[in-house]
DNA sequence: CATACGTGGGC
DNA sequence: TGCCCAAGTAT
């Protein structure tokens, strides 16, 4: 089977089987899409989904977004994780009222100029939103193609150019098609082709796996390396950032006393948060969001 | 190119 | 119980 029937085999499966996410609703505002795009960067689905909610209900055009303090957005991102997203989100939101009229771009090199805009999300937000025909290489794609036609159970650890050569040659030739593909192929990864325990059995593409064909050979590749979490700055400033999160400010000797098991590391969090303009030193000494 | 950057659910 | 993972970006 070649390319173009796989991808359409695939494109059927999704029509029967995609989740109804609002972001892919028919009349889901481009602002929408990018909203999504940014909240589903490292976070699960099911927990972007109230909190995407939420913030296209209070902001739902970038000019709104646009007239708040960043604070507010920091706020507004809640527990999704990395915050310094709902930063660059709000940071985006002001050039797009001041450079693009409001409008979220189409142009994937006006996109890419964005804060917190990288080439995944600049790709998919053309494609998603506007319909444009791009290559949307996220980690769900890498891990389908790496399988269904590399052989391999996972892709390199970092994005190589042979990847995006190979989505290139996947790529369907109307607009159409390809956001269909970007969406049915990201889809496909998340839902079936998942990194362990994928259901195979279920793929309407398993004739056609390299991998699976070959007897899902378990990875030989480099040793993949984990994220440490436990008692790092990383969770030191979650906990400082989720205090302020609550709280109209506080002081530092109250942050602070949120992290005794190395006060040394507590300040240099703290003194991060500041130069990252996530928190900020009001006037009367006090922090705040 | 490797590393820092949050958070929580699942096994 | 830890360890792995989730629609990445910026440096």
């Amino acid at each position: 089977m070649d390319r173009p029937a796989l991808v359409a085999r695939v494109a059927a499966w999704y029509a029967a089987h995609a989740r109804p996410l609002p972001w892919r609703a028919p009349d889901c505002t481009p602002w929408g899409v990018m909203v999504s795009e940014f909240m589903l960067q490292q976070t699960p689905v099911v927990r972007v989904l109230p909190a995407w909610e939420a913030w296209l209900s209070r902001w739902p055009t970038p000019a709104a977004l646009a007239a708040e303090e960043p604070g507010e957005a920091v706020r507004a991102w809640g527990r999704l994780g990395y915050p310094r997203r709902a930063q660059r989100l709000h940071a985006a939101a002001i050039a797009i009222r001041d450079e693009h009229g409001g409008a979220v771009p189409a142009d994937l090199e006006a996109l890419r100029s964005l804060p917190g805009v990288g080439e995944y999300t600049a790709a998919a937000i053309a494609s998603f939103a506007h319909g444009r025909r791009h290559v949307v290489l996220d980690t769900n794609v890498r891990r389908v193609l790496s399988r269904l036609e590399g052989g391999q159970q996972y892709p390199p650890a970092t994005l190589t150019r042979g990847e995006r050569e190979r989505a290139a040659a996947w790529l369907p030739e109307s607009d159409a098609d390809a956001t269909a593909w970007a969406a049915s192929s990201m889809e496909l990864g998340a839902l079936i082709c998942t990194a362990d325990a994928p259901r195979c059995d279920a793929c309407p593409v398993q004739e056609a796996c390299v991998w699976l064909v070959a007897g899902r050979p378990a990875w030989d590749g480099p040793p993949r390396v984990g994220q440490a979490y436990a008692g790092t700055d990383r969770q030191c400033r979650g906990v400082l950032l989720g205090a302020l999160r609550t709280a109209d400010a506080a002081s530092d000797d109250t942050l602070l006393a949120l992290w005794t098991s190395d006060p040394a590391q507590a300040r240099r969090a703290l003194a991060s948060l500041l130069a990252d303009g996530l928190v900020r030193r009001r006037p009367d000494g006090s922090v705040t969001l």
